[in-house]
DNA sequence: TGCCAGGCGGGGT
DNA sequence: ACCCCGCATGGC
């Protein structure tokens, strides 16, 4: 299959601000799209619109089309989260127990967005998983079907389409997926046949946006709710799994059954972001560690763990 | 080697 | 409204 070729759309500079686009760039982000000084960003929409952003905030899209060039740049702003008044959230974050120091340390960085498809696609991966298991999976995902942009010469990996995931449900298990193919599968025949779409589910409120995801088979509240924060940037509804549960828990004294009471209480409408930011503050480690972590206060991202929420290069070298 | 991990649904009470 | 179990897979 020939990679589909990309010509330059548009080209300009966002501005440093006080935004940290290695930052930016670097978080939950596959090792196929990062690099030292640049990385490399799918904008949702019609058509494969790919950026591609240095860490100054100069940034090129390209696209197999240029249809609605001047919205891609705002739909790129989106993706990378430029417009995102955070101010609220970090005034309030700055003083709490568990991402105090992050927020302080990591003033810059912003959370990249994904297309609804590609979120869910994450999301799925990470249910009953440990972080090494579930981004290992989606990688795997993205070698399996072997799809390449061509980008002034270089080959660019990009996801799989609904579609072609259809057409070849076989490398889902060969990817190591196991019983999440099957939920996979099934969020790519609604998003096929057009029941579901990134742009229907955008319109909706979050609780609504949940309800819809929560009725296809394999797609609970976790992952409806990450799926919403990652695609939509509406963080109202915490994907709180059994790990955060058990950290809040203990962090803050609260009993199991109240945690989403507590956190919800806690953030509002920035408690998904505060999830997240959680997971990378402490490396997304397994949950033993974790707490470990919570009880020794070393509550900022540590360089040498590798893969982590921060460095995913680990998941491209052979293990 | 088992055991189990950032879920989930189905089938019990 | 709960509790409990099985489920594919791979890492430890």
């Amino acid at each position: 299959m020939n990679p589909t070729q990309l010509a330059l759309c548009d080209e300009g500079d966002f501005g440093k601000q006080d935004l940290d686009y290695r930052l930016i760039g670097a978080v939950y982000n596959l090792c196929f799209w990062t690099s030292s000084r640049e990385f490399y960003v799918y904008i949702p929409g019609d058509g494969i619109n790919l950026a591609l952003v240095d860490h100054h905030g100069k940034f090129k899209i390209y696209s197999d089309s240029c249809r609605g060039s001047s919205e891609l740049r705002s739909r790129l702003r989106f993706t990378l989260g430029l417009d995102e008044d955070l101010s609220g959230f970090y005034s309030h974050a700055r003083s709490d127990t568990i991402i105090g120091d992050f927020v302080e340390e990591y003033r810059g960085w912003r959370l990249r967005s994904t297309d609804l498809w590609w979120a869910l696609v994450t999301a799925i991966c990470q249910q009953n998983a440990s972080f090494k298991q579930g981004w290992r999976i989606l990688h795997n995902i993205v070698k399996a079907y072997d799809k390449h942009v061509l980008v002034n010469g270089a080959l660019i990996p990009r996801p799989p389409t609904p579609s072609e995931v259809l057409s070849d449900p076989e490398k889902l298990l060969l990817a190591g997926a196991g019983y999440r193919a099957r939920t996979i599968l099934a969020v790519a025949k609604e998003l096929a046949r057009g029941s579901l779409s990134h742009e229907r589910i955008e319109a909706m409120d979050a609780v609504e946006a949940e309800r819809e995801l929560m009725s296809i088979k394999g797609v609970g509240h976790y992952t409806a709710r990450l799926s919403i924060a990652l695609a939509m940037r509406k963080y109202e509804l915490p994907p709180i799994d059994r790990w955060l549960r058990k950290i809040v828990s203990v962090a803050y004294g609260v009993d199991e059954k109240f945690v989403e009471e507590f956190w919800r209480k806690r953030w509002g409408k920035w408690s998904a972001l505060a999830a997240i930011v959680t997971t990378v503050a402490l490396d997304a480690e397994p949950l033993g560690k974790a707490l470990e972590r919570v009880r020794r206060r070393e509550l900022l991202p540590k360089v040498e763990i590798n893969p982590s929420p921060i460095n995913m290069e680990g998941f491209c070298k052979p293990t």
